[in-house]
DNA sequence: AAGTGGTCTAGACCACTCT
DNA sequence: GAGTGGTCTAGACCACTTG
C-alpha cells in the first residue's frame, strides 16, 4: 500500500519532511510494520513518496529521535521493540554492589476493581474490574521492593489463570510474549510516604517507616496506558541523579 | 583564525563532520566566541573548512545537540548562555499554584573549609578555603528549602565583600554578571534524609523531620565544577516526574 | 536589499551485513 | 555480490531577521 498523497489542513506550511514523518508515524502506530521485520529501504520510501533520498532519510530520522524506530547500518529499519526492562533498581542503592536483577515473588494475582485515579489513568470507566498483582521484590533473600501493579483486562487475561511460579524477574517480557503487549515508554512520578502497617510486615521494617514511592504509568506504542504500577522502598536506600542541561 | 588543517591521530576513521565539530568545539571551549555574538555564517565556516555546506550543517548540528551553540533562522549561530535558573522547585509541590520565584534570604555569606567531598567535587586541594553560602529560600514569607552552597575562590571574590542585600532571588545570574561564570551544565543527586535540630528550626519543622536532600554539581561550558550546592526540603513536599523510552 | 539559517534535490561513493 | 544505511557534494530556492 502506497502513502496516500493527500494535502491535508494540518500539512500547510508544514515542511515535506515533517509531513512524511507523520504520515510513516501513522502507519507504524497502525501496526502496518512490527518490530523485528524490516521496513522498506530509504530508496523505496524516497521513490514510492516522489522525494529525494536526502528528505526521506530527515523524514526518518524524527522517527529515530522519537525512539520510535532504529535503523542499523546494513540491516534495515525496524520498529523498536518494547522496552526490557525499566527496573525500579536505578532509584534505589542496596547493599549488594552488583546491578544484578532482584527475585521476584508474586504474592497474589486476582481480579479487582482499584481506585478511581488508578482507573482513570488507565482510561477505564469507574467500577471496571483489572487485573491486580502484589508483587515482592529481594536482593539476597532480602525483601527491599514492594510493588501494586494494575493490569487492564482482558488484555491481561492470560495472566489471570496461569501460575505466576514460571513468570520469571521481569515483566514487560512477559507482557510481550503471554499477552502481545509491548512496553514502549513509562513515566515515573516519584514521592516520599510511609509505610503501612502490612506493607512494613512484608519489607521487615517498622510501621510507618519513611517509604518513596514511585508511580508509574506505561504506554504501549499507541499511547494507550496499559500498566499502572506503585512501588515502595525503604527511603533511605533512595537514591537518584538528574543531569540538566 | 582558520582552523588547522591537520589529521590527528583521534581523526583516523572518524566521519568528516565528526572532525570538524569537535575542532568547533575546542574553539568555543577556548572562548573563540562567546554568548551574545554570532558565529561566522555557515557559509563562511564551510568555506573556511573547505567542506560543502550540508557537512557543515552537519557538525554544527552535533553542538546543537549537545546543548553548546544555538541557530537562530535568520539571525545567526550563537554560543549558549548559561542556566538562568535551575530551580530547585521543580522537585517540590509546596501549597501555593502558582510557579514563581521563592524569595531568597542569604544567612551567611563567608570563607571557610568545607567537607573534604566538597572541595573533591570543586576539584580543589584539601585544606583550601572556599566561599560557603547559608540561603533559606521562601514562599508566601514561608520558609520551605534551606542550601549550602560552595563556591571556589579566587574565582567568586567578589561575592565575598559585598552586600548580600540585593543579590536578588536567582544566583545564577548574578555569578555571571559578578564573577563571569556561566553555569552551563548541573547534575542533581536526590536522597532522603532527617533535619538536624539547627536545619528544622529554620524551616519551621520538628527536629528530625524526614526531609528530600539535593546534591547538585554545576559545571562551566569548560566542564570544570564552579558550584557545590546541598537543598533540603520537606520530604512530603517533594515531587518528580521522569520519562523512560 | 542583504544576510542568515532551513528545506530540498540528485546524484556519487563508502561502510556494513548477509548469503 | 547484492542490499542496506552513512557520508559528502554542489548546487537551488525558501523563510526569517535586520537595516
Amino acid at each position: 500500500m502506497a502513502l496516500t498523497l493527500v494535502n491535508t489542513a494540518e500539512d500547510i506550511g508544514r515542511s515535506r519532511y515533517a509531513v512524511l514523518a507523520q504520515a510513516l508515524r501513522q502507519r507504524i502506530l497502525a501496526g502496518e510494520w512490527v518490530p523485528g521485520v524490516a521496513l522498506p529501504a530509504e530508496q523505496a520510501l524516497a521513490l514510492e513518496n516522489q522525494v529525494a533520498l536526502g528528505t526521506m532519510r530527515r523524514a526518518l530520522q524524527v522517527l529515530v529521535d522519537e525512539g520510535l524506530i532504529e535503523r542499523i547500518h546494513g540491516r534495515g529499519t525496524f520498529v523498536r521493540a518494547g522496552l526490557s526492562g525499566a527496573s525500579m533498581l536505578r532509584f534505589f542503592r542496596f547493599g549488594s554492589e552488583d546491578r544484578s536483577v532482584p527475585r521476584s515473588a508474586i504474592v497474589s494475582a486476582k481480579a479487582a476493581v482499584p481506585p478511581a485515579d488508578v482507573l482513570r489513568r488507565l482510561g477505564r470507566p469507574p467500577g471496571q474490574e483489572v487485573l491486580q498483582l502484589l508483587r515482592v521484590r529481594s536482593l539476597d533473600d532480602a525483601p527491599c521492593l514492594l510493588e501494586s501493579i494494575w493490569l487492564p483486562l482482558p488484555e491481561f487475561t492470560a495472566l489471570q489463570s496461569g501460575d505466576s511460579a514460571d513468570w520469571g524477574d521481569l515483566l514487560y517480557p512477559l507482557y510481550a510474549q503471554r499477552c502481545g503487549v509491548h512496553v514502549h515508554r513509562a513515566v515515573d512520578s516519584i514521592g516520599f510516604g510511609r509505610l503501612a502497617a502490612a506493607q512494613a510486615r512484608r519489607l521487615g521494617l517498622p510501621a510507618g517507616h519513611p517509604c518513596a514511592v514511585v508511580e508509574r504509568s506505561a504506554f504501549d506504542i499507541a499511547g494507550s496506558c496499559v500498566e499502572v504500577r506503585v512501588t515502595r522502598g525503604d527511603a533511605n536506600a533512595f537514591h537518584y541523579s538528574v543531569t540538566l542541561s
